[in-house]
DNA sequence: CGGCTCGGTTAACGGTGGTTAACCGTTCGG
DNA sequence: CCGAACGGTTAACCACCGTTAACCGAGCCG
């Protein structure tokens, strides 16, 4: 991934989760990093592709994250939950633009590329439902993903919000998510 | 109102809230309804305009709603929270398009329609923040604010997830939202 | 009957957007 | 030294979108 590469992507994300991908333009995005309009099919195959790239990047790295705190042995499995937790919120908090297109532009892409970012978004909410599990064992499994996706919704509500500050904010998401799932 | 309208509205909302205001076009809106594009402009000046009549309905419902809520006497004040969740659940789990596009769509608006609906949201939050304060005395009033709109996210999760059934969704949110909140 | 309003239609216009084509300077390996 | 690959540029193409114009049939009031 040459840097390039890199930093279309980063301020791509940036304009998508501020004005939609259908409300960015390919022109928009070549003049945010300084080149302009027809430049970026030097680097990628289209403006679908750019989005494709980004959402690829962020379900791996979210599921990854979470797949290496629940095997690491220094995570005792009674805390998954918790390292979860502040796993994603650390996440939402640092790349809130990925946080924001990951749950909304996901419809915007072709088939094959929708496919895989819903297969890893699956697989995150596998990982969360399981840690949940032992927490609460009165939830049926489809009970669970829902609180899962309540908790997301909690915790990505960053990008909407945003006056506190970081550490502030950080306390008051995971209190809070702690206390919904687990009560 | 006319039932044409109101029609448009509707179908409007929820093309927007699937695709997002720049995706759909007046045509796709026309066709939703049978009829074809231009005749619209017989009853809205134009796209932004259709957008705005929904942002406006959707954002005075909700203020209305909690307003009526918290004044009537029937609701102690002790219990308004409880009374505002259950609310706001029950608008989110029958009108998943006006919440969708009420939180990801404002953006698009012109400046004034955008001044109106903003203020109405924000007015909105008060209500809840103030409804929030007996509870969590401990919380700045910036803490609190954003402790409501965490709560608004899990909330809004709804349309996200719908693989429950309504009763027992609304169950799993409204204690969600309510540990939340007041742990 | 006559004309006005209402709510449609299709045609056309201007602007914009994604994409491709053609071209060019720089760098770098053989 | 030469040529290919790289990463830019501008011009052009075509499709589509929002909007306006021109027209028209059905009701309805005077």
């Amino acid at each position: 991934m040459t840097p390039r590469r890199r930093q279309i992507l980063d301020t791509a994300a940036d304009l998508f989760a501020a004005r939609g991908f259908h409300g960015v333009s390919v022109g928009d995005i070549g003049a945010a990093v300084g080149i302009s309009g027809p430049a970026l099919y030097k680097h990628f195959s289209g403006k679908e592709d750019i989005l494709g790239q980004c959402l690829l990047h962020a379900s791996e790295r979210l599921l990854e994250g979470a797949r290496a705190l629940t095997a690491a042995p220094e995570t005792p499995s009674a805390d998954a939950l918790g390292a979860l937790i502040a796993f994603h919120t650390d996440f939402a908090l640092s790349q809130p633009s990925l946080i924001v297109i990951q749950e909304r532009e996901w419809g915007s892409l072709g088939e094959q590329a929708r496919a895989q970012v819903r297969e890893r978004q699956l697989a995150y909410i596998d990982v969360w439902t399981r840690a949940l599990r032992p927490h609460r064992p009165d939830l049926t499994p489809a009970q669970a993903r829902a609180a899962v996706q309540a908790a997301f919704g909690l915790l990505n509500s960053t990008p909407h919000s945003a006056r506190l500050s970081r550490a502030t904010m950080r306390a008051l998401l995971t209190r809070m998510a702690h206390a919904a799932l687990t009560s």
